[in-house]
This record gives C-alpha cells, sequence and structure tokens, in this order.
DNA sequence: TCTTCTTCGAGAGCGGTGCTCTCGTCTGAG
DNA sequence: CTCAGACGAGAGCACCGCTCTCGAAGAAGA
C-alpha cells in the first residue's frame, strides 16, 4: 500500500539499476516530506512542494506514493517507528528492577523526542488529519511506546507490587470488562489497578507533552523541565511502593 | 480583527437595515463555518463552502471576515466559550464544599462536550493549525476552564488540604520558580503541592480525553464511560484528602 | 542483436482552495 | 437630493491533489 508496485518479490533485493533508483528516490521523497513536516504541520503537507525539492514533476511523486495519504502512511510508520525506538532505548538504559527509574526514563524520553520533532508528534499524537484514517500497517509501530509502558506493568505486577493508592476505591466490574481488550494485547493477565495506574500515567504523560507542546501552558509555566520533572515524579505510577 | 469594520460605535446597537444584515449574515457564516467544522476538521475548513452554503459569493465573505484565519478565531473564541460554560455549570451544580464531586463534575463536563464536539475538541486541545497563531483575544475564552479548576484549587488551599500524597516528595525550588506565571494568574498564594497536584489531574484529563478521542484506545478499551469514571477517580486530586 | 513489454518522467488539464481586484448597485447620512 | 461608503458578484491569480497521455528509457525474451 506504500509503494504502488514492486518489481522483485518482497524479499529479494533487486539490484538492478532501476530498483535501485526507486529506491533512492522513495528515500528522496520521504525525506523531503519529513523535511517539510518539520515546518509546517501534517495538514499542510504538499505533494507538489515535495516534487520540487527532490527535482520532479509532481505527477511523478505518483508513481511512488499512490497518494498524499499514502506519502502520510509512510510518514506515520517512520515517525512511530523512530519515536518508539527513542522510548525503547531510553527504557532499556536503566536498571530493569527500578521501575520509577525507568517510568521517568520513558517519560523523558517521550517528551524530548517531542520536543525535537514537534510537528511529528501533532502527526502522531494531535488531531487526526480531516480526510485520512490510518491503515492497520500503522498499528504495529503506534504501539511500540504503549509496549513499553505495558512491560512495566507486566514487571509490577509480575512482583506483586500493588498500585492502587492507599485510599483509592477498587476499580468496579465494568472497569475489569472493559479492558479485556488491553489485558489480551499485554499477554497478561494484569490485576485492574496495575492497568489503571498504567493508563492514567498514560494520560497524564500524553496530556502534559500535549499542554505544553501545543501552547497550552505558554504564560503559565515558565522552566519546563522544572516542571515536567515534577509532573513525571507525580505521575509515577510505582512511587507509592516505594515508600509503603 | 473579526469583523472587518463596523459602522457603528462598540456598544451601541444600530438598528439599521445594514446593520441588521450585516449581523444575520455574520452569524449565518459563523454557525456555517461551525457546522462545516463539525463533520470535517480545522485544517480542511473552506472558505469557498461556507460561502456556497449561506448564498454567497466566496468574495462575499471577506466582507465579514477578513481571512480564513480571522474565521477560525472566531470559531475559536465560539468553542472555547460554549466548553468553559459547560464546564462552569457542571461545576455550579455540586455542593461547593465537595471538592472531590466538583472535580468529576468538571472532569465529566469536560469530556461530554468534546464527546459531542469531537472536531471543535481538536481546534482547543489538538494540533495547532500549520499557519495560525492565535490571537490574544482568545486567551480569555481559553481559560474558562483553567480557571474552574484553579478555583478548585484555591478552595483547597484555602482549606488548608494538602495535595500531597503521603510519600510525595516536595516539588523543589526550580518548580517553585516555574510557576510564578500561574500563581498570579490564579490570584492567590497556591502552594506548590497543590499546583502541582492540579497541573497533574489537568494533564490527565487532557490526555485521557485526547487518548480517546483521537482514536489511541481503539483496540485496547471496551467500555469507555468505565474508563473515564475510573481514570477520573484515580486524578482525583482530592482523593487522598477524604480517606485521611 | 532485435523486439516487445514495462516502467518512468514530463506536461497538460480538471476541479478545488484562499484571496484580491474591479465594477456595478444600493443604502444611509448630510 | 446627493454622494461617500458598504456590499455582492465575477473574473482572475497562484496554489493544491490527482489523472491522463505521450515519449523516452530500461528490462527481458527470441
Amino acid at each position: 500500500m506504500g509503494t504502488v508496485t514492486t518489481t522483485s518479490a518482497p524479499g529479494t533485493a533487486s539490484t538492478s539499476a532501476r530498483a535501485l533508483a526507486r529506491d533512492h528516490l522513495t528515500r528522496a521523497i520521504l525525506a523531503s516530506a519529513r523535511a517539510q513536516l518539520g515546518t509546517v504541520g501534517p495538514a499542510a503537507l504538499s505533494v507538489r512542494a515535495v516534487a520540487r525539492d527532490v527535482g520532479l514533476a509532481s505527477s511523478a511523486v505518483y508513481r511512488y506514493f499512490a497518494s498524499r495519504d499514502d506519502l502520510l502512511t509512510a510518514l506515520l510508520v517512520a515517525c512511530f517507528d523512530e519515536h518508539g525506538e527513542a522510548v525503547e532505548a531510553a527504557a532499556d538504559a536503566v536498571d530493569p528492577a527500578d521501575l520509577s527509574g525507568r517510568w521517568s526514563a520513558v517519560a523523558h524520553a517521550f517528551r524530548g523526542w517531542a520536543l525535537e520533532h514537534p510537528w511529528d508528534y501533532a502527526l502522531l499524537y494531535g488531531s487526526p488529519v480531516p480526510g485520512y484514517e490510518a491503515p492497520a500497517q500503522t498499528v504495529g509501530p503506534a504501539t511500540r511506546v504503549t509496549r513499553v509502558l505495558m512491560g512495566l506493568l507486566v514487571d509490577a505486577a509480575a512482583a506483586g507490587v500493588p498500585l492502587a493508592r492507599p485510599d483509592e476505591p477498587a476499580p468496579g466490574p465494568a472497569f475489569h470488562a472493559a479492558m479485556t481488550g488491553l489485558r489480551g494485547f499485554a499477554g497478561a493477565d494484569l490485576p485492574d489497578d496495575v492497568v489503571l495506574a498504567g493508563l492514567a500515567a498514560w494520560s497524564g504523560l500524553v496530556g502534559g507533552v500535549t499542554l505544553e507542546l501545543f501552547g497550552h501552558l505558554d504564560n503559565a509555566v515558565g522552566d519546563r523541565e522544572a516542571w515536567f520533572d515534577a509532573l513525571t515524579r507525580r505521575l509515577d505510577p510505582f512511587s507509592p511502593s516505594r515508600a509503603g
């Protein structure tokens, strides 16, 4: 669905001059689109501008991407992968037993990438692009970050750490039923309090970065690092277990 | 900046046929734009489509709104006001002494309006529109919701309720300094733990609604009401004080 | 080597967009 | 009653996504 057609069968790396040229141009188009996305936002991405940038007629770009939406899909996959990789790397650099440390690393990597690529972040976690529906091929890369977070939850559950706060009422059976899909996705039978704690932390993280990046803290919060540090600590779902 | 010019001085309601017609058409354009926004998203809003809808030549619309961005600004103000009013009404319908109840009402009203107006919500809290910079006149309406939340924090601070969790480390001096703008905005000298608790709850709320509305819970969470109920309770910054 | 099939790039073109300018018309104030 | 100002329509400009056609160039078979 990304490229229109492929001369060689999938897996067999053709080295013909034509295939090489095709590969090169596909990459150039994607890179140019990515660069344009960095300055102008997904909704304003222009196939014609990309074509001008790589030195092609606008119609020629359609030999490589069937439509603007296809180009958007490729960008979506690239950004999700890059973002996921950054978060994974940060999580893996921390002692696996230190859940709070892993959480903090994940949160800061999440925000760090977003600050470096604000429009890419908007493509991933901002408003949907009006006419565009993300195809199935994007859900894999899209879930890399959530997979990292779920890894934290699975480890917490395996260690038997309760993530509910002392006074927090247990989520009811409706919540348990609602989370069937997520439990299946995690591949582990996570307790409800763990799932809820994880989702709340995830919401707070996305919300915090979104508020900052989309300008909702502009006249309210000065030092953004201090703000995010404090937010991360406050959201840390594993923090209660450290003291108690 | 909204309308191009006004025949009558501001405040004096002119009843001349021309002024009436102008008022009527301005409203019709805004209503049509709002309706179009409801189906297609801010980035795809088309002045020409609005013109067709209200039965005008596209050029005539520019007699009423100087540009597409001006129309967007008017929509932004209208949506912020509507959203703020919904949240305010929900908060005012609860016993003022019941902080957790007010929080829950605010959160559910926030989400309720967002679910009813997904694209309007995207305009308010989603990605920035590429070429568009929100003018100063939007910040007033934009802060209505946050004002309600800050009212909660001010009341909590006045009641001397500590909002930090038992094991939570106090935010440092850098955080205190970062929140100068917000304290000035609140008009009260809120303690750091109260500010942090409020911002974290605010982040979680925006993040939760954003995740749900922008499709990030699609294959993970079934019953959305159950999920949001549980999230709201988990995020409730006043909950610890109830039990302790 | 010659031929045939496919791929590719360019250009023209269609209907859409935001926006500007001009040109008649009509209104309201002096 | 007159005349400046407001107004609507239309043409036009530069841009957009996308399609179609056509000629050049590469790949593959005879």
